[in-house]
DNA sequence: CTGTTAGCGCCTTCAG
DNA sequence: CTGAAGGCGCTAACAG
């Protein structure tokens, strides 16, 4: 590595160090790293030497030597599903956004969905030292949860960093991490009660495995509609499907099949709602005329739909922001009152895919 | 940081370090070192002393010791415009994919489709020592941009490291740079022939900015199929629109409203012929019955349009795969041969949204 | 089997 | 204004 032909500049492989760059120019190590942090007097006729040298040399200071030196490596980590879930993809621009904005670089891993991979990720981002490690979405809200996120809370904690959890719960109270929820419940019961509003009484709870909080979260929100309007909750009406659009197209023609017995679905999100909204359109059934549809989300697809879908906003991007932002601006803070927990709110945007139910009931 | 105390294992704040560990076993950093790394005999009773400490002091190692000490960083960096979009998604988690399976974790920029942003971005990478530094999507194909990207690669290849050029064109012979592309002009040529061998004699080119290669790409296949069914180009059918659905809605609203004077669209992407779609049903015309539509790109929503989009598949994600394995495996070569450029094949996927011209010409 | 020594690239004292 | 010395955390050589 560097020059060792003994040849003052003549960088052979690798980059080039401070010590390449003060050989070339005449001087020493400390001399060149003044000059490029700008911050202690030299003279202007050496700096301009040393800035020659530091052009001709191409070089580019290490980052690694400097995360060991002091300031820790100025890095924000996020663990996510899969980049190409869109409300995913909102959460994770935000993040970078607001990261790169701090002149934070990212650091991503994909975990599948599997805790597994996710701890693992974990890992590397501590090892990395990032200063803050995102968990990104829905997650199945158990005691080994709870605990691991404890853990890991704690740990990175201790060394400095920082655990947001964003769009899942926290793993209880005094465990020094910062979430950042979004109201699952509240626009579950806002959706829902737009149907019952409308005079629907059968409505589907399409899509979700309720072992997932988001699912669960969902699903609590429309059984609470549900009971405000005095409708009887039927557990015939509570479909489980997976998040995908393709099982949702499946799904939804499979139990079209089966019965028709309900005017209104609540898709558990936007894909979802495709999906089925494929197969209401084969089945002969039209939206809203004949059956009313409604999803979560509102992703920017939901508008490609015919009709455009009634859905729910969720601010997927400022939660990331938000993330990065409270977990930056908590740094320094000390163990006192380590926990942090915000809920963005959500609503209802209304589009064409809710009409009353037919009148032949 | 680390103990201070003069107390041997009393953590105080920060990470753990082998010394903390070495002091709570009582033997010294090599010998923590060792079992760690678990390539050297260690007595088991040394060994199960150090491992207790390694788990009571909650032990991770330092990656930018690790990496300062030899083998660089295990990262792969990656800059793209906007994570939002769904053919960047898949790109982006052909990456994420491949870079996990081999143990790298991953550094992201979003650029914002900004030059400047983007090569401050590989200025960070280029600190990190990433191992590939992977730049994504179309640009312009200027003497700047060659005369950068060509220092960029030799800059990286100097230090071991890679620039992989994806979806974009090589800047010029003998740089020591990977091009990953796919076959935007082929794609182009096989869906405007779809358009042209059903009949249709004036199809619209629907959006692109010129300027960029991509747009350019699928323009010169469009004139190719022209040429190749004898029809003579007429500019006034390229409209020039944004890449985004909303912008391509009011585009195709407005031109719908001065002529109607085509019976094919060729929309530059799946997003664009979303919102192309919904301008041509809101002016009462039917695809494929009164137009004939098709995208680029075959993303998932492309599905869910109404009717389902007859599109250009590219292989995004394996782009993505591709980028990663060849600058990885790569490595270690000398610098001889360093080009290399792969072009990634495209093909028309059938739906439902070409038919043949209406009769009424 | 284990400890000592040395050095990766950088920056921050401290002396000149 | 500039150079010499030391150490961040880790591992690879060498001793013992």
């Amino acid at each position: 590595m560097t020059t060792q032909t003994g040849q003052p500049g003549g960088a052979a492989t690798g980059r080039a160090t401070l010590k390449d760059v003060a050989h070339r120019a005449g001087v020493s190590v400390p001399t060149v790293s003044r000059v490029i942090a700008g911050n202690y007097p030299v003279a202007s006729a050496t700096r301009r030497r040393v800035e020659k040298a530091l052009r001709e040399l191409d070089y580019v200071a290490n980052t690694h030597a400097r995360a060991l030196r002091g300031h820790g490596a100025q890095t924000v980590a996020f663990v996510l599903k899969d980049v190409r879930g869109p409300s995913f993809a909102e959460v994770a621009h935000g993040i970078e956004e607001e990261a790169s904005r701090r002149g934070r670089l990212c650091l991503v891993c994909v975990s599948g969905g599997d805790p597994a991979r996710e701890l693992e990720a974990v890992h590397l981002m501590r090892q990395q030292g990032a200063e803050a490690v995102i968990l990104i979405g829905s997650v199945r809200d158990d005691e080994p949860y709870r605990r691991q996120m404890s853990a890991i809370a704690r740990s990175l904690h201790q060394s400095g960093s920082r655990l947001v959890l964003c769009g899942r719960p926290a793993p209880g109270d005094s465990v020094p991490a910062t979430v950042v929820e979004y109201d699952n419940e509240g626009g579950a019961h806002a959706i829902t009660s737009r149907l019952l509003a409308a005079g629907h009484r059968r409505v589907l709870f399409f899509g979700g495995d309720a072992e997932l909080t988001t699912s669960a979260e969902r699903l609590a929100g429309y059984r609470r509609a549900l009971s405000d309007f005095g409708v009887p909750f039927d557990a015939a009406l509570v479909e489980k499907v997976p998040f995908d659009r393709g099982e949702a197209y499946l799904s939804m023609r499979a139990r079209l099949h089966r019965d028709r017995d309900f005017t209104g679905v609540f898709a558990l999100t936007d894909a979802v709602a495709a999906g089925a909204l494929r197969a209401l359109a084969e089945a002969g059934l039209s939206v809203p005329r004949d059956v009313s549809l409604v999803g979560f989300d509102d992703v920017p697809p939901a508008t490609d739909l015919r009709p455009q879908l009634t859905t729910v906003h969720v601010p997927y991007e400022e939660m990331g922001r938000t993330a990065v932002r409270l977990a930056l601006d908590r740094r320094g803070d000390g163990p006192g009152v380590p926990e942090q927990h915000v809920l963005l709110g959500t609503h209802v945007v209304v589009r064409e895919s809710v009409a009353p139910p037919p009148k032949a009931d």
